[in-house]
DNA sequence: AACCAAGACAACCGCCTGATG
DNA sequence: ACATCAGGCGGTTGTCTTGGT
């Protein structure tokens, strides 16, 4: 295949395109299309390729573009799109009207590849505090009911004798990543998919910000997931999350 | 006020594909 | 079948702006 000469070799401006230029290419596109890109610059007087009139045109001068800053509902297209599409930028952009591919590629790199990363790396913390909790809370109540039956020995416990203990056994390998002890009444299972921001609630009475909340709460029980802002369940989940041991008030974000 | 680094975004580059002669 | 061209696409770079020191 034969390459193109590049704008530089054939004396043809680079770089940034000045008003002047945008009008004359504005006005020569309304007074007579754009058939031809290679031809359309000579035509129209300008010292450009074809390509960068086209990609001037496209990106930016176009009537139908819609300029500004994208909406939340906008960004979450985007985000749901390159989760089943990837980097097939102008299909994404086929679904959001007035929007450039070079645009949403923009957007993509410079917000919200970052706020995906920082909301990962948020369910990895959370994720590991709980774990840790899960952990400690595990520890307790062994310790616990060894202080209560004296009598009994290691073995019993992890032979789940007792179906109301939670025993090493049982708990790691009962339910994984739940937690619930086997009379399932006392701890609320949680849901992984609530780890997702669309899937999460704040308690009613946290701020609203614009950047990520620092602590969420997701809620289910053994049957059916539910939102709950009840005091009690804030209080479990700020302990278990934010591990004070103390509940005292809500955080202010 | 001056400088610098990081962020945001416009523009370019190189490759690919489909159309045409 | 092959060569050439135009247009499209995604990755990358360049430039301008903004915020921090």
């Amino acid at each position: 295949m034969v390459r193109a000469p590049c704008c530089e070799k054939m004396g043809l401006k680079k770089g940034p395109w000045t008003p002047e230029e945008d009008q004359t290419l504005i006005s020569y596109i309304q007074q007579y299309g754009h058939g031809n890109w290679r031809a359309l610059p000579k035509q129209a007087g300008l010292l450009r390729c074809g390509k960068s009139c086209r990609l001037r045109w496209t990106n930016y001068l176009r009537p139908d573009i819609k300029r500004g800053n994208f909406t939340r509902e906008e960004e979450e297209t985007i985000i749901k799109l390159h989760e089943m599409l990837g980097n097939r930028w102008s299909t994404i952009a086929s679904r959001l009207p007035g929007r450039t591919d070079n645009e949403i590629k923009n957007v993509w790199h410079t917000h919200l590849k970052k706020r995906l990363q920082h909301n990962q790396a948020n369910r990895e913390a959370k994720r590991q505090i709980n774990e840790n909790s899960k952990n400690e809370l595990k520890m307790t109540r062994n310790s616990q009911q060894f202080e209560n039956s004296p009598q009994q020995s290691s073995s019993d416990f992890s032979s789940g004798v007792d179906s109301s203990v939670v025993t090493t056994d049982n708990f790691d390998m009962g339910i994984k990543d739940e937690y619930i002890d086997s009379s399932s009444e006392t701890f609320p299972r949680i849901d992984e998919n609530l780890w997702y921001t669309e899937n999460l609630c704040m308690p009613e009475n946290f701020k609203e910000t614009s950047t990520e909340p620092e602590i969420q709460f997701p809620i289910s029980t053994a049957s059916t997931t539910f939102r709950s802002n009840t005091d009690e369940d804030m209080e479990f989940w700020y302990n278990l999350f934010v591990g004070a041991g103390e509940f005292t008030e809500l955080p202010e974000l």
